[in-house]
DNA sequence: CCAAAAGTGTTATGCTTACACCCATGT
DNA sequence: ACATGGGTGTAAGCATAACACTTTTGG
């Protein structure tokens, strides 16, 4: 048997600008070619540094099977950038796939290496913290970010420093992200296998 | 634009029998009433305690969305149960989403209270510890499944004792899980908001 | 010399694991 | 009494959070 369903791939695009959550959602209708060449045919997957599927919906007799997609400063993707919390113009189903989208992003932050996917190559603690503050959406301290990433293997310094603003201080050490590409660092909170 | 791709929804059950994780694979298409109509054309829903959804392929131009489903002990689902590592002779993209359902599963068991629908109404600790044992794939110490559970307020004591067997023993306390519903115990390992 | 930003040291807290010990029952 | 399974008490380990203090720069 054959549907004749309409059927959308949406992409569900964020990123950390101004110490903001913003998202974009562009989708198109899914073709012969899949589920990810549809999604790339919405936008211009090259720029994301990391895509994941969300979950497939059918409301009023249509198909939307939804992607979380993750892009990190300095790759310019265009469209509709609107701050996560401004969601009121969207329609309720896409504004409802951002909300699912964020919550994805905010629990994978804790566990895995995500961050990657929202940081530049290279940076300070600081850049790094501001952007964990705006796509967690709380405060988070510099120093126990720098160790909890560091102890899980997820950063790794890098040669040089950044030279301090105008109002000086100390030159912050440059780091990178040692994977950028998604892992699990810290598996199981309870239930661990025995030793 | 209407795609005519064939769409089949699969639900990959599983249960927990003899100490063991078994698993139930059923499939029927989309039709007109939606994934979890197809879902229940496919097995007897009422059977399961929980059901969410894996993921949406799309391999050899068919689309196929999966359901995980939970099934109790003493409730009855007619069907081909084979024990979860004996996936040999399945079909590959099929013993994949059982792969994958069984991964959601023992993730979910550490931080969330699915256990709930793996587990009979009310039951012993030493129950309940197989039934972890058989999902998780390793050893739990029955004194630890306890106090984590209890301080989570995932479980609840229950009025009466289970009367011990022919060896002998102490009586067992009965528990029940305080909701039938899923939800997430222990959110953040790390980077818990400040207080 | 002072302010500002970065980074380290130290302590406290909380959750989990491990293990020893006590409890209740059948034979 | 003793074996068997159930349950609790206690201590240890580990990761995170909190915060004080030191370091390095610009003005």
């Amino acid at each position: 048997m054959t549907d004749s369903t309409s059927h959308a791939v949406v992409g569900v695009v964020l990123r950390v600008r101004d110490g903001r959550l913003e998202a974009l959602t562009a989708a198109a209708e899914l073709g012969e070619g899949g589920l990810e060449a549809a999604l790339a045919r919405a936008l211009d997957v090259r720029a994301l540094a990391h895509v994941e599927q969300l979950e497939t919906r059918m409301a009023a007799g249509r198909l939307t099977t939804a992607y979380l997609g993750l892009v990190p400063p300095g790759v310019e993707l265009d469209g509709d950038w609107r701050p996560v919390g401004d969601l009121l113009e969207l329609p309720f189903d896409t504004a409802s796939l951002v909300t699912a989208a964020c919550a994805r992003l905010r629990a994978k932050l804790s566990y895995t290496n995500v961050g990657f996917a929202l940081a530049p190559a290279t940076f300070t603690l600081s850049e790094l913290r501001q952007i964990y503050v705006a796509a967690l959406g709380h405060d988070v301290s510099t120093t126990n970010l720098q160790r909890v990433l560091i102890r899980r293997g997820v950063l790794e310094r890098v040669e040089g420093r950044r030279a301090p603003g105008r109002a000086g201080g100390r030159p912050a050490a440059l780091y990178r992200f040692a994977s950028r590409r998604l892992e699990v660092t810290d598996e199981f909170a309870a239930l661990r296998p025995p030793r």
